[in-house]
DNA sequence: CATGAATGAGCATTCATTCAT
DNA sequence: TATGAATGAATGCTCATTCAT
């Protein structure tokens, strides 16, 4: 899915074509990318900080434009690896205060803020790069966490007419006074009591609303 | 260098410094600022917009920084000049289901979601910016809709702890999965009936959480 | 016709548009373009030469191939001013000799050949730039030989059936032993002796075959 | 450092060193050289058009320099075996027209005329192979013409004081309104009829000026 | 105050060349 | 010998900023 035309290495065993230095590039480019922005970020500054050359770059990624995309595209995946456990057995509460806060956490580490940022602040003009960090970051979540408070409704624990709806409504509540002030820079990081007092606030909102009677 | 504090105009008779050149420049500037971002705007279109020419924008802004910073005060003071309809007396269902409709709206506007956009996306490098935009923008309006939750708390309607954090949940539950995709350009502005009908979700997960029974 | 979106000198009378930067330019690029090639030249190399800066090009002149064009234009120009002495009532053995003479002194030139080699150079990459200066320049002074050839066809000194082919078989054979040499770098430029030499044979065959008996 | 003469093959019989790499590398370089001129053409396109691996080119070309001259020295050796039928034994004006169209052909071909466009192009900068290109081709084909027009004037058919000079008079009258056009891609390749018209013409020309009498 | 011509540092990108394998 | 990954200098071009008028 994510191959290019990037040389092969000749003697590994396993397929892990991502090996070496189109992992060195990517990894040393995020940083810059995600810290200075698109435009911000000059190809010198992110050979110096992969530790190659500027033509290197060019041997990997056939332009700015495609690293930037091959590096979303990582976050992608690595943020999509994030599991959150949404055992379908576990009680909603407890649940739901994990999610909360393990979310939260993500989304207020600065690497996580900052490729939300970062995309978000590119959209207008890569409105592919947006999408696809859309649907596989923020979608994909919210896809976990209404497949699991669907099963709780048919558990009989919930009850809600459209679970996706209701998943997004508990990401965006358990933000609250959180996440915008971390990513407008206006308060550093919220500490995790900070975060578990709003998130515990969210879940008693969500469970009010959404608790079957 | 140059000043920075406008020149005091000649001819108009109160004191109106805005009035003139500087609001015009404001003015162009703006929509090149919120299209294209901080650093794919330059001087010349900014000049070419606002129709003056690249060296007199100099003579009111000492560099582009300080003019991004101007945009963001004047865009920080009309947001601010948004008044939603917090009348005390105004009974809650309605009050909350008007404002989160004109509040989602104003964020899926095209120049709404551009502000918030270009702001966040300079934060990390003008966090200054960032955070007198959140602060005048976002953290002003959760105040006034605190204040009304509060009075309407006082009033019997409504219990609650911290109506601050009341008000950034509401806020917060209403943008579920309207702003978010439309920010990363995964779908369109959401229309009017979507709208109505998250935002109607959200007032009932609001009350259920915080009617006062 | 030549002009372009240049800035208009403010306080001149006559309407010489092309003065001062404009014109500056023009004539410090020419010779790096025609000693250098359109690739060998470098806009860095062109700046220095012209003695302004490399940001000044882009001002007058959109990219490298604009100004390429520019240049070969100002020498169709210039080439095309140069005036032969086709005098319909001069005599044909000496108008043919001056010409001939004159013709091929321009054409090794260092400036004329290495217009002519430039621009050949480029023909295949830029086939509007050749067409044009072959039309301008080459085509031109074809035309007008003819039309002096045929003047002296009317008036009895001369027949032949195609005018322009006879111009162009004289403009030809002129040059024989004398231009490739040089064009080719094998040989300096001729003196006027050994022009004069070849010429008069040309002379000398030319009328042999068109002298009206 | 790296060898100028090809390295010695290893398993072919007989000492023919062009037969393998050097071969195939000239051969692939060529076109691209041909078609893109000396400095459009980089050395990975030659690479893969001759199919061998950028590395490998400098394995038998010290660089690209002595590349292109070892490109225009085979060009010579092709261009100069090409043969033109003058058998002493031939009547003048049959041997003259048929050469001419020949020669007229070869030079409009699009390889005839790129190899003089790019040998010309690049003269300025490299004497060397401009002078070697017009002694080995250019040179070559009038002295054979030359020797063939001496030994009819001593035949007794032809008069002229300078056989070589006679020999190039023929060789540009032929192009008259032929080559100039094509090489500056003012109008496309002649057509055989064309050609055919001009090439008489200049028969008609040469014979009435050098024609015994 | 207002202009816009001029600047030069900085950018993304290309490419001849090298060298370890 | 043959490879192709890696290099870094050089290129065309942009743009924030300055300054004489």
């Amino acid at each position: 899915m994510t191959r290019h035309a990037a040389p092969a290495p000749v003697m590994t065993i396993d397929g892990d074509e991502d090996t070496s230095k189109r992992r060195q590039i990517i990894d040393g480019a995020r940083g810059v990318f995600m810290n200075l922005g698109f435009d911000g970020a000059s190809m010198g500054e992110i050979a110096r900080a992969a530790g190659v050359s500027k033509g290197t770059l060019y041997v990997y990624f056939a332009d700015k434009n495609r690293l930037f995309e091959a590096i979303v595209e990582q976050e992608c995946l690595e943020q999509g690896r994030v599991v959150f456990n949404f055992d379908p057995a576990r009680d909603v509460e407890t649940t739901l205060r994990e999610f909360g806060c393990a979310y939260i956490q993500l989304l207020c580490r600065p690497d996580g803020g900052s490729a939300v940022r970062t995309v978000m602040a590119i959209a207008e003009r890569m409105p592919d790069v947006g999408k696809r960090f859309y649907d596989n970051v923020i979608a994909l979540t919210m896809e976990r966490l209404g497949t699991y408070l669907k099963a709780r409704a048919d558990h009989g624990d919930l009850a809600m007419p459209d679970a996706e709806l209701a998943a997004m409504q508990f990401m965006q509540v358990c933000q609250a006074t959180l996440f915008q002030p971390y990513i407008f820079q206006a308060r550093p990081a919220p500490a995790p009591a900070e975060i578990a007092r709003v998130v515990d606030s969210g879940v008693r909102m969500f469970l009010a609303g959404y608790r079957a009677r």
